[in-house]
DNA sequence: ATGATTGAAGATAAAAAAGTCTTTTTTATC
DNA sequence: GATAAAAAAGACTTTTTTATCTTCAATCAT
């Protein structure tokens, strides 16, 4: 459903967001490092995002990226819209051009409320309000310092 | 989550079993158009599925595609495996390595009941009782005769 | 000032997925 | 038997995705 891309770029904005404190930066290298993702690839992926207003960045010694008070309001929606596109939410699983509740596929009724609690998920909440819920509920987005 | 090629061979197949009948055959050309689905593709997938005894065919004039009893006896999970293979299924949605009810990532537990209710639909109906069903319920797998 | 460090940008490469084309083989029918 | 229709097989092409590499620009620290 969602692209190694997005899932990179999604989950290296939840990491900063995580992590965000006053004045605090992280460079690629960490971040790949920490997230275990292709380190230039991910870089490519923090430029668009940076582009596009999602991450903030500074550059030279000391620098690195972050989240500003204005990246922190965009949901996990608008990183999924920068990077792959949401058309592939709304096309039928079974690859039909047109499926609803009308003429549905034989997966229909069991795909449309999972979509339903993703968009959710993805559309209602901001990155802080996503990551508040993160900590409090105790999910990951890394492996490196996971409790068995 | 499935490949195009894996969403042709499932609907091929349903389509075969939805209009089963005795001594009855079904050309690529025909299949391909009822599907709407790149012919020659659609050729290759369906050899492959022969191959593997998913689908039943015969050459020459009055030639084509058929479920024997055996291929009916099979489930979708089986097509899947056959074209796909099922491993997305088992991948963290976000794209974590590991990624369970003990270590969740953030949407991990809006999917795994979702996979649920899949594997339910997949892995434990045979194609018969899957087609019974999409009769049944009157659910579609091709788009040409659309009630709107 | 200057050098080290870090992101930005663009070109390139590799792999996978999707799709096409051509030739061969089988077989029913005339 | 010849012919035509259909699947089988394999090579080939295109597109998309994933990933890397190299050069450039900015900027902090000394």
């Amino acid at each position: 459903m969602l692209s190694n891309a997005c899932k990179y770029a999604i989950r290296s904005i939840l990491y900063l967001a995580i992590n965000n404190e006053e004045n605090k930066k992280f460079g690629v290298k960490k971040i790949a490092e920490e997230l275990e993702t292709p380190q230039p690839f991910l870089a490519k992926l923090l430029q668009q995002l940076t582009r596009n207003k999602l991450v903030s960045s500074a550059k030279g010694p000391t620098g690195g990226f972050y989240l500003d008070e204005n990246n922190l309001k965009n949901s996990v929606w608008d990183i999924i819209k920068c990077i792959d596109s949401t058309d592939k939410f709304d096309q039928c699983f079974m690859g039909l051009s047109s499926c609803d509740d009308k003429n549905p596929c034989p997966v229909h009724f069991t795909v449309a409320p999972f979509k339903e609690k993703l968009f959710k998920d993805f559309k209602d909440k901001t990155i802080q309000e996503f990551v508040d819920e993160i900590k409090l509920k105790g999910r990951h987005i890394s492996l490196k310092y996971i409790i068995d």
